[in-house]
DNA sequence: CCAGTCACG
DNA sequence: ACGTACGTGACTGGA
């Protein structure tokens, strides 16, 4: 049999340095309760043991250690943020059938030990996962140590330990009493550090034969002076050193057996961490199964409610939904399941289903994008769709990976009909919508919620069914160009380098420039040599290689993402359908996939090209509308600031108004240089500032922009003002809210850390802007959708890129669709200031975008 | 599958 | 002493 013994306090630390806070919409920490399941069911998979134990350190001092008073005295308590999480990774690790191993008055080391030695005692085989290098000196022919590494797992065999340090297993305590441990508080022998302690124990064998033949070894002056004066210590830290292995736990390996473990109270307590990625990897491996297999006398709850029956849907039953308030759907590929009073309808009639969309029945449902897409795509549109569980569920929290019915239900208690087999989802679907759209109206965010992202859904829709059109044959020609001058390109950096290598690979572009070419490194990445543009820019004077690998990177790009990329995506209609995601981002901003249209190339030249291959199609233009500077000015507004207001107001180039703010001159004398600067410092405010970053960005001192950031928050006081309101706001409500409400929570605030509340800070200082922006943009699109289905123009929605719009329009009708997207962005909103857009139309996005 | 890089607002 | 501006997505190399 084989036992994985793992060190629960060491796996728990590593996890939670190892990866970044993550937080529930609650303020529970679970970073580290991810990282340890992550290598936890990594490990499972790799051992495959029949038994599994993790044990845990009790905080009691060790009858051991009592003469030594001081024990741990050193050791730095944990963070909050990593103790909330121990009891949590208990119960979770005994929800799932793994048994947990603690002891008072013994470290987990200790447990660790002892069941190693029952292991070997009773023939069995044992594994310890653990973070550090304490257990070594337990290794031997039936148990290995599995380190836990941040990559990998490296793995300890007496024959392992040996190649590295030339000791046996238990000789690692012989060093350890030599060389102490701070982190065990195990003092050692001042001035002995690792190299020494190895070779005196390589020699001498132990602590004991180093004395006994102290007199007779080669030793310098000052090694033997410290053995000397610390032989005391050295015999008090090797007791210290030796892992006990008597600690009264169950030596029976078989008490450790895996067991399937409570499913339900797993499920529960997931689901109240909102830990609904792990829950499913859980589930794919069986540990958590689906709960339809659970008895139904378990589900108390559940035997109440109404049994749910099936009936094809057809075409007779439609009309009898209008009478009900509302009804559910869910379309799922090319089948549609209604529900309606208990009854659950199906059919994968596609005129059936399209009657269906097209009737003026209240629906509810999870996704309603696919709805919209599907009836699209049959001429049809939907109507009378009156709520999206996915919308509901992402305004509520913005930050969940996914609104699946069953994650919404877990987090909002609505008892999820697991007991309906197939139907669970839809049998759940009325109730959790009642209870959503509570949730909705207490948050204040149901005007959000119906004015903007319920009717967006539908305009995303759209775009995406139209798609834009792509000149294939354009971007492949630019693409045979690209490509040509990279193989011109990669033969000249061969040249240079003395030999052919991977020049996309940056371990082995760093291991030319900064070892063969002997340039000048910053080791800045944890794996190696930073390549990135910022450290080859510093070097492009330094030699002839630096700006061709900068012009490879730049056209490899192009190739790579924007013209292969691209040309995949290319459907047979000749148009791009990117997909436009409305419950992705933390801050209320879409994204884009499949291709994503938010960033193709505009800054650079030859990027920007990319551009000209995004045309109208015949007989029509199209017309690209963009917000001036509206993250600027939703600032102005939020913050009340008249003196920033003003510069919008008056129409001023608000860069050149800011410069002669800070600069205190007036605007004919503020240079571009100093122009530049208040633009970064423009933008820093937005991103909630560091001096550190300015100055990196405008190339000063940090000192000098600082005095920058003093002179703006003293030229513009509210701004400073509402920075501080924004952040205390959060601070107490682990929430901040935009203009119209949306709310993004930041548990980072009230994280210890003071890098991740820092972290939070700028968050939480960016979020009411970014996100009002979004908001008023989303507006707009709505507003410009429904503006065309009125006035019956010839044009369409087809992009948005956060603050651009663009639509295709028949040439005719050009000119009112130019007027009606202006006004439309323009007036989306009434604020203190005006929120102007430029807009411009060509053929193409190049020519469109002016 | 993650880290590094780089494209956008 | 440390790390350093907000929000995204795609591609590549190399465990």
């Amino acid at each position: 049999m084989k036992l994985l013994a793992i060190d629960g306090n060491s796996i728990m630390n590593r996890a939670f340095y190892g990866i970044k806070a993550l937080a529930n919409s609650k303020g529970q920490f679970t970073n580290a309760i991810t990282g340890f399941m992550n290598i936890y069911l990594k490990e499972i998979a790799q051992v495959q043991p029949d038994c599994v134990a993790v044990a845990f350190d009790l905080k009691a001092p060790t009858f051991r250690h009592k003469a030594n008073a001081d024990y741990k005295a050193n050791r730095k308590g944990m963070p909050d943020e990593l103790a909330q999480q121990m009891p949590v990774i208990k119960e979770l690790l005994t929800d799932i059938g793994v048994t947990v191993v603690e002891c008072e008055g013994y470290e987990a080391d200790d447990i660790l030990g002892t069941l190693s030695k029952a292991c070997s005692d009773s023939g069995n085989e044992c594994f310890i996962l653990t973070g550090d290098r304490d257990s070594f000196q337990l290794v031997s022919d039936k148990v290995t140590v599995r380190l836990a590494g941040t990559k990998e797992t490296k793995i300890y065999t007496p024959q392992r330990i040996m190649d590295e340090y030339g000791v046996s297993p238990r000789q690692m305590i012989e060093v350890k009493a030599l060389m102490g441990d701070t982190s065990d508080n195990i003092k050692g022998i001042t001035g002995i550090g690792e190299k020494t302690a190895l070779n005196l124990i390589q020699q001498a064998g132990s602590v004991d034969g180093l004395y006994e033949n102290l007199s007779e070894m080669k030793l310098t002056p000052s090694v033997r002076a410290k053995l000397e004066s610390g032989h005391q210590d050295a015999l008090d830290s090797r007791f210290l050193a030796e892992i006990f292995l008597e600690v009264p736990i169950d030596r029976d390996i078989e008490h450790y057996a895996l067991t399937g473990g409570d499913r339900e109270k797993t499920r529960e307590l997931l689901a109240g961490l909102e830990m609904f990625r792990l829950l499913e990897r859980l589930g794919e491996q069986g540990a958590v199964e689906s709960s339809a297999e659970v008895e139904p006398e378990k589900k108390v709850k559940l035997s109440d409610l109404p049994k749910v029956t099936e009936k094809a849907l057809e075409l007779s039953d439609i009309a009898a939904f209008e009478a009900a308030e509302r009804v559910g759907c869910e379309l799922k590929g090319c089948e549609l399941k209604v529900i309606c009073a208990d009854v659950v309808y199906t059919t994968q009639d596609r005129e059936v289903i399209l009657a269906f969309l097209r009737s003026e029945c209240k629906k509810c449902a999870f996704e309603g994008k696919s709805l919209h897409l599907f009836a699209f795509g049959g001429g049809e549109k939907v109507n009378g769709l009156v709520f999206c569980c996915d919308l509901a569920g992402y305004l509520l929290n913005s930050q969940q990976s996914d609104y699946t019915a069953e994650n919404l239900c877990l987090a909002y208690k609505v008892a999820y009909r697991s007991d309906c087999g197939e139907n669970a989802d839809i049998a759940s679907l009325l109730p959790l919508c009642e209870n959503l759209e509570k949730q909705l109206e207490q948050t204040e965010m149901l005007t959000l919620y119906n004015d903007i992202e319920l009717p967006l859904c539908e305009v995303l829709a759209s775009m995406e069914h139209f798609g834009v059109k792509a000149d294939t044959d354009g971007i492949r020609e630019f693409g045979a160009g690209l490509k040509a001058k990279i193989a011109e390109l990669s033969q000249q950096i061969y040249e240079y380098a003395g030999e052919e290598f991977n020049i996309a690979s940056t371990k082995q572009l760093g291991v030319i420039l900064f070892e063969k070419l002997g340039l000048p490194a910053k080791k800045k990445t944890k794996s190696g040599y930073s390549t990135g543009v910022e450290v080859l820019e510093a070097l492009e004077d330094k030699h002839p290689i630096i700006p061709l690998i900068l012009e490879y990177r730049t056209l490899t790009k192009l190739d790579s993402t924007y013209v292969e990329g691209l040309l995949k995506q290319v459907r047979e209609d000749g148009r791009v359908h990117s997909v436009f995601k409305q419950t992705e981002t933390r801050t209320g901003r879409i994204s884009s996939t499949e291709p994503n249209m938010q960033n193709i190339p505009v800054r650079k030249e030859i990027g920007r090209n990319m551009r000209r291959f995004f045309v109208a199609k015949d007989g029509y233009v199209l017309v690209d509308a963009d917000y001036s500077q509206i993250e600027l000015r939703v600032l102005s507004c939020v913050c009340g600031d008249e003196n920033m207001q003003e510069a919008f107001l008056s129409g001023k180039d608000i860069h050149r108004s800011t410069a002669a703010q800070v600069f205190d001159l007036p605007e004919d004398f503020v240079s571009d240089e100093m122009r530049r600067a208040a633009k970064a410092v423009n933008f820093g405010i937005i991103y909630g500032i560091g001096a550190f970053s300015l100055s990196k960005d405008i190339g000063v001192s940090v000192n000098e922009a600082k005095q920058y950031i003093a002179s703006y928050l003293a030229n513009y006081p509210k701004v400073s003002e509402f920075m501080d309101r924004t952040f205390e706001d959060g601070t107490r409500n682990g929430y901040v809210t935009t203009i119209f409400g949306r709310r993004r929570y930041i548990p980072e605030l009230n994280a210890s850390n003071k890098m991740i509340q820092a972290f939070g800070r700028r968050a939480a200082m960016n979020a009411p802007i970014q996100g009002a922006a979004a908001d008023i943009i989303k507006l707009a699109m709505v507003r410009v959708y429904r503006r065309i289905e009125e006035e019956k123009l010839d044009a369409r929605l087809i992009l948005q890129v956060h603050d651009e719009l663009i639509l295709e329009a028949a040439e005719a009708d050009r000119e009112k669709a130019e007027k009606l997207l202006k006004e439309e962005m323009e007036n989306a909103v009434k604020l203190q200031v005006p929120f102007t857009a430029d807009v411009h139309s060509g053929k193409s996005w190049y020519d469109a975008k002016g």
